[in-house]
DNA sequence: TAATATTATGAACACTGTTCAGACCTGGAC
DNA sequence: GTCCAGGTCTGAACAGTGTTCATAATATTA
């Protein structure tokens, strides 16, 4: 009675299809010249019959972003090979490995963090399996770096894992839209901006966010600890 | 014979009247949802007029972000009420500014410095006078801190002004995208971004980024003057 | 008044995401 | 084998998009 799993099987390799074909034309041509009728034609279905497999163009989308996600966190994790360094060395490797994503993968990269033009993404951001992973995940490496003193205990973690991710975002942001003056060095500078949060952060300078609010599932918070 | 002059303030009318109805539909319901024919609509004139004063959606687009600039660095400017203040105090007004204008102005901030589906402002960005400008005022200011021993001498202007640039501008992006969790404050988080930067700068922290190539026309660089 | 620029228009083209009635095929029951 | 139910796929259509172009209307010049 293996009918109903070879459909099920049938109907999965047909969503890994439209999958694949729309990350393909995703990855080659960028997010905005993907079309419904590109996609069926690459895999030879009518336009229509992908809505069978996603309700709509946005979800679509937002499974390309799940697997983005796990493009940069899933297994070979790219936060794993950091494990053996000491703990600044981790964090300064782990957060690197940040911006070279942005750089190996522009179009998941800013279907990820910085496209506002896919509402379920923006929308469901919490319910983002994947994102509060990832978030629990860097959190945790700046708690250790906490523990060990080589952050003061006053930098509230969630704080930290923030501010280390804007300064990222933003030299990535310029970089992909092309808002870096030539000769500037996209990659340099985000280095840059990484040893200065770091710097800043060592400085046990005044923070004013709180954490309340800050629930991070796994990683419950532990202010000034 | 004023028959050409009036022709041309006719002309301009047209202009301005389009570029209101634009800016008036994309403050209020965001850039992807302006269309040509929306735009008609609002002036009453036909689609196929609008050609006849910008070449394509995306130069009408162009002008709306110089206005973004003026509306940014114009008068009454957002940077000379900052001029009393101590050094620290100014850049620190003068960054905070900006990212108050990506809360005033969302729609304006994500066209200037955001967005990447307006080909010709990622491409002619640099040829962009008031993104110049601004430029060369904000490094203007760094330059002054460092004249005054606020900032190490180690610290090209240029970077600086890139660094504390890039955290305000994640943290934007970030808020703009609904990327923070609920209970997040982005106005504390940008204000620690800003305050980690600076203690990060004065730290003296080592810098990669060379100034090579950073050609700010009426701020020549002293690297580590 | 007649010729000439300038400007605005309607219609069309080639796209877009999405919906829906109908065709098609498969699986299970009799 | 026959019949029916379920799921799947399709073609056609709808309403929308940016853009182009011949044509019409208007205003300026001669």
């Amino acid at each position: 009675m293996g009918i109903k799993e070879r459909q099920g099987r049938d109907r999965e390799a047909v969503r890994r299809a439209i999958l694949d074909a729309a990350r393909d034309l995703f990855v080659s041509e960028g997010f905005q010249n993907v079309s419904i009728r590109k996609i069926a034609d690459r895999i030879e279905y009518s336009p229509a019959a992908l809505y069978g497999y996603f309700p709509s163009k946005d979800d679509l989308f937002f499974a390309l972003a799940e697997e983005g996600f796990r493009l940069l966190f899933g297994k070979p994790s790219s936060v794993e090979p950091a494990q053996a360094l000491p703990p600044l060395e981790r964090i300064r490797t782990i957060f690197w490995r940040l911006y070279q994503f942005s750089c190996d993968h522009p179009q998941y990269f800013a279907l990820m963090f910085l496209d506002r033009s896919v509402p379920r993404i923006n929308r469901e951001y919490e319910r983002f399996a994947f994102a509060r992973e990832m978030r629990a995940l860097l959190v945790a490496q700046v708690q250790h770096c906490i523990d060990e003193g080589v952050f003061p205990s006053t930098v509230p973690p969630m704080v930290a894992f923030r501010v280390l991710t804007s300064g990222l975002l933003g030299v990535a942001s310029m970089r992909l839209s092309d808002r870096l003056a030539p000769g500037e060095n996209a990659g340099d500078l985000a280095r840059d901006v990484l040893d200065v949060s770091i710097a800043g952060l060592q400085s046990g300078v005044a923070l004013r966010s709180t954490t309340t609010g800050y629930s991070v599932d796994e990683e419950p918070n532990v202010q000034a600890s």
